[in-house]
DNA sequence: ACGCAAACTTGCGTGCACGCACTTTTCCTG
DNA sequence: CAGGAAAAGTGCGTGCACGCAAGTTTGCGT
């Protein structure tokens, strides 16, 4: 179960993930993400830039992956270690304040340029959205599967709504396309600490999680 | 507010639109998406092919964007309609099933082609995404600005639910790596309407609905 | 009414995503 | 243990997304 049923051929790929991951974020650092292309990267992995996108669906993907890889399975992972006492919704919200909170031992340069290019925010967040799978996998197994559906849902939800936070954290000031008719409240807190933030977003979808898990074994 | 403060420049660019919308999609249905070229596309609606990009950022979305584009609004306008009686969830609920029952005054060989190429199906699922900002604001209208984040979060996960819900009945057959260790349980319900889809996705979130309104006015 | 400034459009150039056909590597089965 | 098939890597070609730097239209101020 942990180790699926491939044998050695998929350490190969994983590995020549792994190095492209690498080679793009570093050689982003190093140059700057616009004076890298995908043959760069690509000759620094050891392989053939057609290969690159065989992995890779874009250089931003790529570079951003190499920080983000793990994540997905690591809030999976702390959600899991949770104990069966505590309520969903907290072993849920607690895992991903956990998880977005360590700044892994990753090369601090790497984050500020992620969230200093428009393109690399972008794909940063469109990553969020990865942590859905395995959560739906954990989820559903407290859940004891009650309902395939819901825990997909809830999962996702639970990645849009980690997405709204990342997405307000990295305004230095408001962008007014976005909110559009919105911004007629006027009273809005632009700043706040990510943690603040990840707490602010999960609660509203708390009750749906506690209703999910009370549906099991009431 | 019906009318933004735009003048009669707004309108040209929402005609440009539509003419690209309506060629892209006819061109399309015509000879097949694959043998529709941008520079099609933008001949057809008599602009050229570097200022179809200033619009859409890919073919697909394009294609796809001729049968999306008013749903956006109207799923929010459902919403909008329903007396101040109803629940927040049933609204909701029931204002997405009826806009997405709804066929539309559109080429039913649209549809087809649309669910049909890979590509084109992608661009569908990504176009729902496109419903949250008009539903953030008629939910935060609702909930008389209980919270910036909630309307946001709530709005979000409708979209990501009615993504999955459609993403299911899109499927002729099971697709295996979507699931991954999720299909241990077998018991799929593989077919079903798509209303009944829509309701069954939306229903894990109706908790969470109904506490943001019940925060408001208790 | 006139002209200026902002915006939309356009042509050009570059790098890239991706399909197709082929070679090489890896794994499974008789 | 060998043969063969599936899968990964590779080369090549095509159309496209997007930055840049004009040209052109729209709308506003005086």
């Amino acid at each position: 179960m942990t180790t699926p049923p491939s044998g050695l051929r998929e350490r190969k790929k994983q590995a020549t993930r792994e190095a492209l991951r690498e080679a793009a974020l570093r050689l982003a650092v190093e140059r700057g993400p616009d004076q890298v292309r995908v043959e760069d990267i690509a000759e620094a992995a050891g392989v053939s830039p057609r290969t690159y996108n065989n992995y890779f669906a874009s250089r931003e993907q790529a570079i951003v992956s190499a920080v983000t890889a793990d994540r997905e399975a690591r809030v999976a992972a702390a959600v899991a270690v949770r104990p069966a006492g505590v309520s969903l919704a907290d072993a849920v919200t607690d895992a991903v304040v956990e998880q977005y909170t360590a700044t892994g031992e990753h090369d601090p340069r790497a984050l500020l340029l992620i969230t200093t290019r428009t393109a690399l925010r972008d794909a940063y967040l469109d990553a969020t959205a990865g942590i859905a799978p395995p959560l739906t996998a954990v989820i559903a197994e407290r859940l004891h599967d009650t309902g395939e559906h819901t825990a997909r849902v809830l999962a996702a939800s639970v990645a849009a709504a980690v997405r709204i936070a990342l997405e307000g954290w990295l305004q230095p000031a408001g962008n007014a396309e976005a909110a559009e008719g919105l911004a007629a409240g006027g009273l809005v807190v632009p700043s706040g600490s990510l943690p603040d933030r990840l707490r602010a977003v999960l609660a509203p979808l708390a009750p749906a999680l506690d209703a999910a898990e009370r549906r099991t074994r009431p």
